[in-house]
DNA sequence: TATTGACAACCGACCGGTCGGTCGGTCAAA
DNA sequence: TTTGACCGACCGACCGGTCGGTTGTCAATA
């Protein structure tokens, strides 16, 4: 018999694919009326499929709700990792445009991983609560690296995280309305620059 | 016939404490398991009484959401007014602390107010509408009064209130683990102070 | 090349359970 | 005897999820 070479059927093509799809269909839903305003019915039909095909694709609602925290926790993540090693200040901007730029192009996905974080469960929830701390420690950590350095003053850094993450974070709230006229980048500098402003040491 | 004195019966005194209680319960689970997790038979059991009695004192779920949000925007609203005409910067940093104090003593309102401002309906959502508008431009209006006076720098005055009220706001997702070691003032200070210096003109 | 059979994709109909809300009534106070 | 406070039992609607089955496709076989 060998190496078990072809693995019985495709799978994993169009699979994936309709999955995203699902997601995506979601997504739109949760920005337009929340998460516990949407039911499985809705989803089915935003797709085009039937309800209980849905559950060929994902175990349970809360299953797709996870894949949405999963896939924006990670993008964060990916992007803010890759700003490793430049200036505190300028990493802080950065980051705060990503969100921004999250905002704007993924209003579901934020509203879903802003609002309905405690709906998560068991494993799917731990895992979403690690990758969160993860991040937030790396913003904390490039605050320390500034007031290091001797670039931000001495503040509480944790106080000084959840400050500077609330400005970006609240965005979800007021950014989607106006995001067709303003840029991210444009709206990270006006958010970001009297705070970075008065964190720089004198 | 006179004036019509005693109305009927007792009506507003243990009528109007009731429901005052009855909201303090809804606040208590809204804060624990959020809006949506909470039924009306937990709301009837965390206050005594069978489910049926709570429609003596409230017409509808949504009802006691729009009483906690009203409550909780007037107190806000009462508070600003009474800051006025002070200095621009002494008003947003008491204006601060009044969040987190309502974060810390009524963490079930603001989660509520916060999350669950769009389950509003009709009437009550306009409403509610009306008085956070109102208390964001009081808060924008303080913004421009600072930056008139050359107090403050030349911002737009839009995007730097969405910035402060983040700050603040944001709050409800993690003072309310701290808030019995911290201050409301205190942490008021430690948010506010990067934020303001940075305000400042030169 | 034709046959076959296994499996992914799909769904109409249905189920158990829960929820917001109501009905019809009791009871105590005045 | 009126009226507010109260509630056991109930209802219709809806929700997440399942059952049992059909269909279309592709790989292995003969």
């Amino acid at each position: 018999m060998v190496t078990k070479v072809a693995k019985t059927r495709p799978r994993t093509e169009a699979h994936d694919e309709k999955r995203a799809l699902i997601i995506e269909g979601c997504a739109t839903l949760f920005d337009k009326v929340g998460y516990h305003n949407t039911s499985m019915q809705m989803v089915a039909d935003e797709v085009g499929l039937g309800k209980p095909t849905l559950y060929h694709y994902f175990p349970s609602k809360i299953a797709i709700l996870y894949a949405i925290h999963d896939t924006h926790i990670t993008s964060l993540l990916r992007s803010l990792e890759s700003l490793k090693g430049k200036d505190p200040a300028v990493v802080l901007q950065a980051a705060c445009a990503d969100i921004l730029r999250q905002i704007a192009t993924h209003p579901g996905y934020v509203r879903a991983f802003m609002d309905n974080y405690h709906d998560l469960e068991g494993e799917m929830k731990d895992s979403i609560r690690t990758a969160r701390r993860t991040y937030f420690n790396m913003i904390k950590d490039v605050i320390i690296e500034g007031t290091e350095k001797g670039q931000f003053r001495e503040t509480d850094p944790l106080l000084t995280a959840y400050a500077f993450l609330g400005m970006g974070n609240w965005a979800y709230k007021w950014y989607p309305a106006m995001a067709a006229e303003r840029t991210p980048e444009e709206v990270a500098l006006a958010l970001c620059t009297p705070f970075l402003d008065g964190l720089k040491a004198k």
